[in-house]
DNA sequence: GTCTATAGTATGATAGAC
DNA sequence: GTCTATCATACTATAGAC
């Protein structure tokens, strides 16, 4: 990272930063005493705070996008890729375990203090809604496939809430093989409205 | 709340705002100016912002405690105290479609800035999670008491961070009739572990 | 108990030298 | 592109009059 532009230097410490603290939490002087460059420097690379608040979304919003697209490629079924999705709690238990999940922490963040980016960081949920969608309806589930793509994304969240609230990774393992079991069920013809 | 002393109408109005706002993002001066009352008379009563988020919380845990013991109370069986618990989802809707779930927020800031207050929120989840359990065991579920009450904790968190983020509200009553459906299918015997 | 006045610090942001 | 000032503002917190 040491020889990477300093505008891309500032924009990854910025999101991890607002992933690990919060984006109000965050101050430009501690990126700066991070990364080992001086605040009037910052200025030079971004006018406001808000602007790097937009990279740091952006950033992520193209990340997703292929971490997605990978999905899609890789996994032969939509329950395969679905299965993905699911796996990301396991992936990432540790960093959800201290920080949250980095979608849903920073979207209730910018809600609450009612952030002009706040429609911006949606649009990280609706990524990943509208790739959920796409693939339960895929399965055939075309009248439910919002819905079943929005009750997956809640669950998630949750999980990511309870685990950092409690420090316990061992809930999202239980967390996952029900989530695991609701998409076979799902698949399964049979018993396809038990929640 | 005008003739409600000082003290409390600050705890009243922080309250408020911090569920609104937040904590970090709320300031004395704010408070202040809402109530009426100078930044200097504030200090009389509370000596740190810390202190007055420590009242906060346990003002919140008081009503949370009564409130538990009112669905205790008024619900005749397990299965209609825990429905109790899910119907906050609809008495609070319009509330948790503007700023989420009052607890789940608190605790996913306080934990991002490290706060010392943070135990203490979390203690609000622990009060709903013992309260679950114990309708669940009373269910029968002994085995899989905690496990049933953090899964219902979770979906509930993450019903309110979605429909926060999406404002919509239709999104919560979809989910609530999930979780009823969920609970039906937990009370009675056959196929009881579909998710 | 409530007020005014003020200290001290941190923040976001700017100006200008190199 | 990077630096060293520096500004203006907001915040938590204190001191002391009434």
């Amino acid at each position: 990272m040491a020889n990477q532009p300093t505008r891309e230097r500032i924009v990854a410490e910025a999101d991890q930063l607002f992933y690990q603290q919060g984006f109000e939490h965050t101050s430009f002087a501690q990126i700066a005493e991070v990364l080992g460059i001086s605040r009037g420097n910052f200025y030079y690379h971004f006018k406001t705070k808000d602007e790097i608040l937009h990279a740091v979304i952006s950033h992520r919003l193209a990340r997703t996008d292929s971490m997605l697209s990978h999905w899609e490629l890789e996994g032969e079924t939509p329950t395969d890729r679905i299965r993905s999705f699911i796996h990301i709690l396991l992936t990432n238990q540790a960093k959800i375990t201290r920080y949250g999940c980095p979608v849903g922490t920073l979207c209730t963040e910018l809600g609450k203090i009612d952030h002009p980016a706040r429609d911006n960081a949606n649009e990280l949920f609706t990524l990943f809604r509208s790739w959920l969608r796409r693939q339960f309806e895929q399965l055939g589930r075309h009248a439910d496939a919002d819905e079943l793509a929005m009750h997956l994304l809640a669950c998630s969240q949750g999980v990511a809430t309870l685990a950092s609230a409690f420090q316990d990774e061992k809930f999202i393992h239980n967390e996952v093989n029900r989530l695991e079991h609701w998409l076979t069920s799902i698949t399964t013809t049979e018993q396809q409205e038990s929640l």
